[in-house]
DNA sequence: CCAACTGTAACTGTTAGTATTACAGTAACC
DNA sequence: GGTTACTGTAATACTAACAGTTACAGTTGG
C-alpha cells in the first residue's frame, strides 16, 4: 500500500486526538517517522479535500475540521491511493492472434476492479474515530 | 499487484484452454508478453504446488494436471503474492512517548490483515476455470 | 552425440518510492 | 517594520524493487 495512505491516515488519527490543537508539520512528521516536506505534501491533498485547515506563518500548522467519526478510510484511499491494487504490468495482447492472449488484459482488468470495490468497502467500513478508539483500546490492556 | 502473479494464473488459464498439451517456457512466454526465464521460474513454483506437470529434455515443457475448476486465484495469490497488500513502510514507533504514534503500527497491521482476508475471500470465489469461461464469453460477443 | 528442453543463478537497466534540500510566500509577535 | 516560525511546492538525490536478459549446468528423446 502506498505510504501516503499511511501517512494521511496517520496524521488525522494524530489530529482527531488533539481536538482544536494546531500541529506543526514538524510535530506530525516526528510522529509519523517521515520527513516534515512530506506530511506538507500530503496534508496539502487532505486540506483540498476538505479535511483539514492549514494556517501558514508563525504560529502556523494543520486542524482538524471534520467529524472523526464521518471520515472512513475509503475516502481517503480513494484522494490518496485509488488504483494501487491494479497491476502495473499486463500480459497479453489484444493484437494477439489467440483467444486467450487476446481476452486475458480485459478479463485480467476486471478481476481487479471487481478487488478494489471489496476493498473499498471494507474500508468504508472503518473511520478515523474508530482507529483512535482501538488505538485507545490497546492502551488499557 | 505482483506481476509473477499474473504470469501464474495466465500460463494456467492457457493450459487448461489446452489440455494434455505440452507447451514449452517459449510457447508460454509469447502468449503472455514476456521472457522465457521468468515463466519457468513462476511455473516452477506451480509444479512444487502439484499444479502443474513438467518434463525436461526434448519435447518437454509443462502441462496442466489438476482440475481447471478446483484452482482457485486464492491459491495462486497465497502461492506467489501473499501479503502484496500490506505496506511496505511503517509509520509510528513502538518506542514513542506517544498513545498514537506507538500503537499506531499494531492498529495499522491489524487493518491491512483485514484487507487481506477480504481480497483472499474474493479470490477464493474465482476459479481458472471460471475464467477461461469468461475469455470465451468474450470472443462470442 | 546432438538438439531441445527445464532449472537456476547472476547481472543489468529502469522505474517507483522515500528522503532531503531549497526557497518563495505568509502570518504572528515584538 | 523587521524577525521568526510556519506552509506550499518544486527539484534533486538516493535507494530498493522489479522486469528483462544472459548464461550455463542438467535432462531427455531421437
Amino acid at each position: 500500500m502506498n505510504s501516503e495512505f499511511i501517512i494521511a491516515v496517520h496524521s488525522l488519527v494524530l489530529l482527531a486526538h488533539k481536538p482544536d490543537c494546531m500541529a506543526s508539520s514538524e510535530e506530525i512528521a516526528a510522529n509519523v517517522c517521515t520527513h516534515p516536506a512530506r506530511v506538507r505534501k500530503v496534508l496539502g491533498f487532505l486540506r483540498k479535500s476538505g479535511y483539514v485547515a492549514t494556517r501558514e506563518g508563525s504560529g502556523g500548522g494543520y486542524r482538524l475540521i471534520k467529524d472523526p467519526t464521518d471520515m472512513t478510510l475509503a475516502d481517503i484511499y480513494r484522494e490518496m491511493a485509488s488504483g494501487s491494487l491494479t497491476p502495473s504490468w499486463c500480459s497479453g495482447n489484444p493484437e494477439m492472434d489467440c483467444m486467450v492472449g487476446s481476452n486475458m488484459q480485459d478479463v485480467m482488468n476486471a478481476v481487479f476492479c471487481g478487488a478494489e470495490q471489496k476493498l473499498e468497502a471494507y474500508f468504508a467500513e472503518i473511520t478515523i474515530g474508530q482507529m483512535l478508539s482501538r488505538i485507545k483500546e490497546r492502551q488499557h490492556v
